[in-house]
DNA sequence: ACATGGGCGTTACCTTATAACAATTCGCTT
DNA sequence: AAGCGAATTGTTATAAGGTAACGCCCATGT
């Protein structure tokens, strides 16, 4: 059903990948009797127009120039909708969010944010967080949530640095 | 020269602890050919106070209190100087700033959130990294920057919890 | 019809962070 | 010892990110 590796960095059939994501996620809101309702479907429209992250205030934007409200809480209470229900991610090191690639699948997300170009990637974080979690269990602490982000070029970017 | 295991979540001698960790920070500044000017100094005590997190403006209160400037770029340009450096880190989870309690020694820090306690341990995160690393290569990636931070319950928080 | 609750819009406010400039201090050369 | 450029600090002002609280509306069930 999903993509084993992510796209974000390589050249697709965005439009596509969008309405797929887009059509999973009403999928797994329907799944789990969730209310998509038109700002919050709208918002994740929107975080899913690219493989960026998008700060709050930017998506209130586009928010309020389509006729929402255009105040700081329409735009936070949609995204944490969102987040809470595994249809978007929060990115803590950009304070911004990025739709899920993923939706229903109970993954274990790494971010992958590329500082040139902005591209965000959800890579497979399966083995990290086994990782973390053994960490984690060696002093006794009980891992709840987790954010794992890491920075740095992406494979087309990079070949940009070397010329 | 340092502990195995980090000791935030156990009872121990802090005023050692911090002492101990400052004159390791301060022999790490000295070999870099670092200047440890009193602000930062400052700081950095002001950090290892404990095994918390602390806000920028949190940080700034004291200063303002000890005479130093009372503006926020005072208490920003310190911080930044002791996590460029290595002396501290930055806790994108918390919008907040900790002690390094393992300066100069190129670790990979895990950072384990209590939520109850606020405490913050600092866990060895090699292996951690290294997942992060493949996963990143899997897809032409390359890492620079990382943060990797849990949230959940400490040792002690987590028995009080059982109750 | 009517009560209930969730969602939305708004006001108002708080917290976090940075840009830019001036005055000073430091480290070094002459 | 004087002088110079770079680094550091203090200050003003403002940008960016985030939330509390209230009331209205609408869907749902009785
Ligand atoms: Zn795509
Ligand atoms: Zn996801
Ligand atoms: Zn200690
Ligand atoms: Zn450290």
């Amino acid at each position: 059903m999903s993509d084993e590796a992510p796209l974000a960095f390589a050249r697709h059939d965005h439009s596509h990948c969008a309405a797929d994501t887009l059509a999973r996620a009403e999928a797994e809101a329907a799944r789990l009797g969730l209310r998509l309702t038109p700002v919050r479907r709208r918002v994740l429209e929107i975080l899913l127009e690219a493989h960026r992250a998008m700060g709050a205030y930017e998506v209130l934007d586009r928010l309020a120039a389509e006729g929402f409200g255009n105040q700081p809480p329409v735009a936070y209470r949609a995204l944490e909708f969102l987040v809470e229900n595994g249809l978007a991610h929060r990115l803590r090191r950009l304070n911004a969010f990025a739709a899920c690639m993923h939706p229903g699948e109970d993954h274990a997300p790494v971010f992958l944010i590329c500082r040139v170009c902005d591209a965000v990637a959800e890579a497979p974080g399966a083995p990290v967080r086994a990782a973390l979690d053994h960490a984690a269990a060696d002093l006794g602490f009980a891992v709840e949530r987790v954010n794992i982000e890491a920075v740095g070029l992406c494979p087309v970017c990079a070949r940009g640095e070397a010329a």
